[in-house]
DNA sequence: GGGCCCGCAGGG
DNA sequence: CCCTGCGGGCCC
């Protein structure tokens, strides 16, 4: 039974796809598989209990696979984290991470610790593609994405970067290319009978490249810089992280145009389409596709 | 699962 | 100081 709304998401996604396939026509083809980084352990229940020596390394994993997509081969099945070659400067700022977050003591935590300035255009010193963490805190503190729930960082010039995690429900991601929309245009606050303090709602206005973020994204899609790009555990693609959130590298803003949302109402919002740069590593795939409805 | 509330970073 | 925002914890 599909109701309106399902139809109108449906005829959006098919679009949205079709958009981007015409941006693919180069798209790589070796995709591996995900490694999980949290096996099945139930990983909720991190306060301050002190114990847990046993640890997973909560900072910023380096990248986990190497290949590049234009050399697949290389059957390197066992692919151990040893992305530390040499390179000497870059062991010196690990060794300078590893300090900022080896705090685990019982220091709650402390933020302002970056040692990277995240408003900058591509690549951050130190972090591969691939690197991962469990919250967007930890993935702020590494400049990748500063902020923690925001989706979109950017500035004048253009846009930083920015964060799939499936806060829209008619964006399209295929990997090498996905769209995306804008911010702008919800009740954060709620009513006056009905005060909110939200930091999500829905849609209740029209979007606008007034806005300064979707500005910048507008921005790029013209200076064509690169923008990178997280992906989170709630975006609903196959490439999405199954955990935390992880460091997909960069992306080209192809377009930028205005059309309905997906609310009942048909307000305005933007939309963007990007397009992956060559000669990164592969994006992993996981097992299931969350697209696929599997419950 | 949903609803609510909250801190915080970033920008004006 | 104010406002925003594709989090996250907690409660039910």
């Amino acid at each position: 039974m599909a109701s309106k709304g399902e139809k109108e998401r449906a005829a959006n996604i098919a679009r949205h796809k079709e958009m981007l396939m015409k941006l693919g026509l180069d798209k790589p083809t070796f995709e591996p598989k995900e490694k999980r980084h949290r096996p099945a352990a139930s990983s909720k229940k991190r306060k301050s209990t002190n114990e847990d020596s046993t640890e997973p390394p909560r900072k910023a994993a380096r990248a986990e696979s190497s290949p590049t997509e234009n050399e697949p081969e290389s059957t390197d099945t066992s692919i151990r984290r040893s992305s530390r070659i040499r390179r000497q400067k870059t062991e010196m700022e690990e060794k300078k991470l590893l300090v900022l977050n080896d705090q685990n003591d019982s220091e709650p935590r402390q933020t302002g610790k970056r040692i990277h300035d995240p408003k900058v255009f591509g690549s951050i010193p130190g972090i591969d593609v691939g690197a991962w963490w469990e919250t967007r805190e930890a993935c702020s503190n590494d400049a990748i994405h500063a902020p923690w729930v925001g989706g979109i960082s950017g500035g004048k010039g253009g846009a930083y970067s920015v964060a799939l995690s499936g806060g829209y429900e008619d964006d399209v991601d295929l990997g090498y290319a996905f769209t995306y929309t804008g911010s702008g245009g919800r009740d954060l606050k709620g009513t006056k009978n009905n005060p909110k303090n939200l930091r999500t709602a829905p849609q209740s206005s029209d979007q606008t490249f007034e806005d300064r973020t979707n500005k910048a994204l507008q921005r790029s899609s013209e200076t064509k810089k690169p923008v990178r790009v997280i992906r989170g555990f709630k975006l609903k693609s196959k490439y999405a992280p199954s955990e935390g959130y992880r460091y997909d590298g960069l992306y080209t803003i192809e377009k930028a145009w205005m059309e309905k949302g997906l609310n009942p109402e048909g307000y305005l919002v933007c939309k963007f389409a990007f397009k992956r740069l060559p000669n990164q590593p592969p994006l992993p795939v996981r097992d299931t596709d969350p697209t696929e409805e599997t419950d």
